[in-house]
RNA sequence: GGGCCGCUAGCUCAUCAGGUAGAGCACCUGCCUUUUAAGCAGGUGGUACCAGGUUCGAGUCCUGGGCGGCUCACCA
């Protein structure tokens, strides 16, 4: 018996599930199917052997159909049965491997009578191996007439109806294997975020960056203002940490003399979950000594013209009604300059109550919005954002949003840094890194009191990462960039949980109850 | 957390005002040696998310719960 049946007999509240391990799941079809799969066995025939040899994929295999067809090459393709239409002694179908799609035709007196007895017991959702010269059909379609047919792996639970395929989502996410089996552009998304993932890795790596691996669990998180997820190590017997950002430790590898860091950093922050927001997500830090932020400027459109070049082909990227052009250099706008021109006039002075005014007469809503930062920063994502959709710099923030960053080298109550905006999202953060030991304590400390002061997001001290600035970090320029809604960027998804093969669910069988 | 919407066969969906659930695909049986949403004939398949309630009678109405989608808020 199911284990998942066990634990929930007598819970209430218990949900049915679709397609679940119980026997019932999959109807009678995964009964007909376990039948085939004994008498399958009956023949003599293991319906999971151990390997196949394929001689070309599916791709290669179309690829070089001339040579293959004017040479009669005997080949083995690899791949699931997508689809049989059987006509008595005859059968077309489809197989379909990682690289594409291919038609075969398998007639019973090509075969020995063993294998044709054999093919009647498959069915779609198998995987199979099959030997066999291409050929071309009356309708023109390139097709592997099979000589020999091996059974690779018996399926018995059917895939989504043909024509429709899946579309619920939540089955979509849950059974992400079935959504990539039957949803070839949920295929070609993962591909490309690969890509993405690997044009980025080999950019940095192409501009001497090295990568490293820093702690997912650790006992003090920073980085980042936000609320961790904690968790518990026995043999210490301490809580710990998932990390929330690895800022504070590929800043310490600066200090160490490793000059230009990086790491694809799965981050964990214990907040909604949103369209934009996972749980769990990819971020990618990365850490240059003796730059500052407008190098680190600069070396973004370099990286973002690198990928949509690589991944698009193109620099001109469309996403939902927006044509988006990628190329540098982007637009740069200071914090201030661009309220300025949504606001219509320079805020920069302005006190509270004329700020609210404005908010007020954009009808912003302000409810739980105090103080003269949160204003600025609600009108900035009110009237500002949205409108951020060709490339652009926004720099240089008030200092109390940015406990890590360098104050502005002309102006005292700015901080050097920016944050660039594609298509209304923010896709990273960035500082001329603060690396005044002094100063950092003192932030941090100011810090501290806003966490007194009831606000749960704001940093606890990290004593180890002000001793480590206490020896000395060169200037260093850093980004964070949210890998997540890069790849959303470049491949036009309007959800996280369309790029992310596992988003997070609640479990099927419901929350436990009493 | 709020609002709206959804949950019916393996999948995609019907079921007008409450009368004991239906189609297509899939599956099973038979026929069919170049088909391709193959075709023809016949057939199987349901705890209508769960639990209560109203009613002679509930997929349908009411209450509570579960899961999801969209959206707003919170949150970087």
């Amino acid at each position: 018996m199911p284990l998942s049946r066990v634990i929930s007999d007598g819970r209430k509240g218990r949900r049915k599930v679709k397609m679940s391990d119980a026997k019932s799941g999959g109807g009678r079809e995964r009964e007909h199917r376990i039948e085939k799969l004994e008498k399958i066995r009956e023949l003599g025939i293991d319906p999971y052997p151990y390997r196949f040899q394929r001689t070309h994929s599916i791709a290669g295999t179309i690829e070089n159909r001339e040579q293959l067809i004017a040479g009669e090459v005997r080949l083995a393709v690899a791949g699931r049965i997508m689809s049989v239409r059987g006509h008595g002694h005859t059968a077309f179908g489809h197989i379909k491997d990682d690289t594409g799609t291919i038609q075969f035709y398998i007639r019973d007196d090509q075969l020995d009578e063993h294998e044709f007895g054999l093919f009647k017991l498959l069915d779609v959702g198998d995987i199979v191996g099959l030997w066999g010269v291409l050929f071309t059909t009356r309708s023109g379609e390139l097709t592997v007439r099979v000589a020999n047919l091996e059974l690779l792996a018996k399926s018995i639970r059917p895939l989504p109806e043909k024509f429709h395929g899946l579309q619920d989502k939540e089955l979509r996410y849950r059974h992400r294997y079935v959504d990539l089996i039957v949803n070839d552009e949920v295929m070609k998304v993962f591909r490309m975020r690969s890509k993405i993932l690997e044009t980025m890795r080999q950019f940095l790596l192409g501009n001497n960056f090295l990568e490293v691996e820093t702690p997912i669990l650790q006992p003090l998180y920073g980085g980042a203002m936000a609320r961790p997820f904690v968790t518990r190590h026995n043999a210490l017997d301490m809580d710990l940490y998932l990390r929330i950002a690895d800022e504070l430790y590929l800043k310490r590898l600066i200090v160490g003399g490793m000059e230009r860091v990086f790491e694809f950093s799965k981050d964990f922050r214990n907040e909604g979950m949103d369209r934009s927001h996972n749980p769990e997500f990819t971020m990618l830090e990365c850490y240059a000594a003796y730059w500052d932020y407008n190098d680190m400027m600069g070396f973004v459109e370099e990286m973002f013209s690198t990928l949509a070049t690589e991944v698009c082909g193109t620099t001109d990227i469309q996403f939902g009604e927006h044509s988006i052009d990628l190329s540098p250099p982007w637009r740069r706008l200071t914090f201030f300059e661009a309220l300025h021109e949504v606001a219509g006039e320079d805020l920069r002075a302005s006190g509270e109550g004329r700020l609210e005014e404005i908010a007020r007469s954009r009808e912003i809503d302000l409810e739980g919005i105090s103080g003269r930062t949160a204003l600025l920063d609600t009108i900035f994502s009110e009237l500002v954002e949205p409108a951020l959709i060709q490339p652009t710099f926004i720099t240089d923030y008030p200092l109390e949003l940015s406990p890590l960053a360098k104050i502005h080298r002309a102006d005292r109550g700015l901080v050097e840094r920016f944050e660039p905006y594609i298509a209304g999202f923010e896709v990273g953060n960035a500082f001329s890194e603060l690396n005044d030991p002094l100063d950092q304590r003192a932030r941090f400390e100011a810090q501290a009191e806003l966490r007194k002061a009831g606000l749960q997001d704001a940093h606890p001290v990290d004593d180890d990462y002000i001793r480590a600035l206490e020896y000395g970090m060169p200037p260093t320029g850093g980004i964070g960039i949210g890998v997540d809604r890069v790849v959303m960027l470049l491949t036009g998804a309007t959800s996280i949980r369309d790029v992310i093969l596992f988003p997070q669910m609640r479990p099927e069988e419901g929350r436990d109850g009493a």
